[in-house]
DNA sequence: TCAAAAGTGTTCTAGATACACCCATGT
DNA sequence: ACATGGGTGTATCTAGAACACTTTTGA
């Protein structure tokens, strides 16, 4: 804290903004919605709201997120405060970005077209307002960097998941292909996926064995660090 | 953004904190002030201000850093928004904090005195005001992620530094005793770091050889990415 | 000559990679 | 019977960990 007091400090509009990532199976996408109201109304861009009186960033998020998608309890996180002085045309405005996962199928059509949203392959993301380019491009890179070490990637799949779902899934983050056989071995090794007597049958004749995550096997293992991929 | 207009939402005081590491040599440590005005007054506290009308939070954060070390480019990096409602008693504040490295002996002991500034060993940081050890506790993961797969463990030592102080500083950051052979194997095969030839001989009858960090292999190798440790 | 820290090499182990065939099933 | 994707094991390589002695030199 500096030594002038506080009241003559300017005061500033806090927004939030939330990168949300869904995975279909094959792609790894982002939710953008067309934005309602001025300036730049009509072109695409985050979703997003100001931190109100009340509410931390973190609530303000979840608040946002929940507008957007109907959901609760979503994992989401801090990714970093933007802050440039002429980040947004319309006044002095400071976002803090967001980034979240979601299961895909649990996102509703009709709130897709109540808010005009899209879900958009992360290569093909259309221009963006503001900084929000940015904002995605850090939250690609934070997302990589934390399913490296954290269990995240389970939160953008459905609870029951097949191994090659996973790889999948992985392969999009990635950007990369894997072998089959080195990365079950190394997930099953990890211990904290607990397999089902039962098969996904849509993508394959002979079926594959459906998987959840175990979290209380990872809590026990967390203690000392582990690595995903 | 939401649907509301800009207007009718809540302006807020935007603050930034920096916590700021130096290395003695052997220890850790944090660059605390004794606050001097109210709240809080006379507690201790990370160095900190408001963002004013023309600045972003980064440049913020470098004048405060200026203002109390007399250091310009500093290592420094955003760290993390603190948002709760209440963390400041005196009124809605939010305060982004950012993490700084200096090289210890470029602190001059005359502003230590000016701004009742102390440098305290992280195993002993005293009572602090708001959120501060949060953030702090924050800065320090940070730091030990970050160092290792980044080269800023040398913004804490001299521009000449021996692999005995590179080793001390990995070991104080991690907590941990390393192997000097392993250390040594491990940092030279990178090879990032320019042999001297020219040894420091206060520390032992012997001498130890003086590297410095070649930045422009580094930048060569970082195509890739490197771990440091 | 001895105390104190610097410097250096080898072996072992574990994890990562590369790689190819058989299995189950629906059509 | 065959096409499709699922499932599995082994050999090799590389990086990390463990470990102890010699060198230098000021006092």
């Amino acid at each position: 804290m500096d030594l002038s007091s506080y009241k003559s400090n300017q005061k500033i509009l806090v927004a939030v903004d939330c990168i949300i990532f869904g995975f279909d199976g094959t792609q790894l996408k982002a939710l953008l919605i067309k934005r309602g109201f001025e300036p730049e109304k009509g072109k695409w861009s985050l979703m997003g709201g100001f931190v109100g009186k009340n509410e931390n960033a973190d609530e303000a998020a979840a608040r946002v997120l929940a507008q957007l998608t109907g959901l609760d309890n979503i994992y989401m996180e801090q990714l970093y405060a933007f802050t440039d002085v002429d980040r947004d045309p319309a006044g002095r405005v400071i976002s803090i970005a967001y980034f979240a996962l979601i299961n895909i199928e649990d996102y509703s059509e009709q709130l897709q077209h109540d808010h005009e949203a899209k879900w958009f392959p992360l290569s093909k993301i259309p221009p963006l307002i503001f900084d929000h380019k940015k904002m995605v491009a850090k939250a690609r890179r934070l997302l990589r960097q934390k399913v490296a070490d954290h269990p995240i990637g389970f939160e953008l799949l459905p609870e029951k998941f097949t191994l090659p779902q996973l790889q999948s899934l992985y392969e999009a983050i990635y950007e990369t292909p894997l072998d089959k056989r080195n990365f079950a071995k190394k997930i099953l090794s990890l211990k904290v996926l607990n397999k089902l007597n039962e098969k996904e049958k849509e993508s394959s004749r002979k079926g594959a064995f459906y998987y959840v995550f175990d979290s209380v096997k990872y809590d026990k293992l967390q203690q000392n660090g582990v690595r995903f991929i």
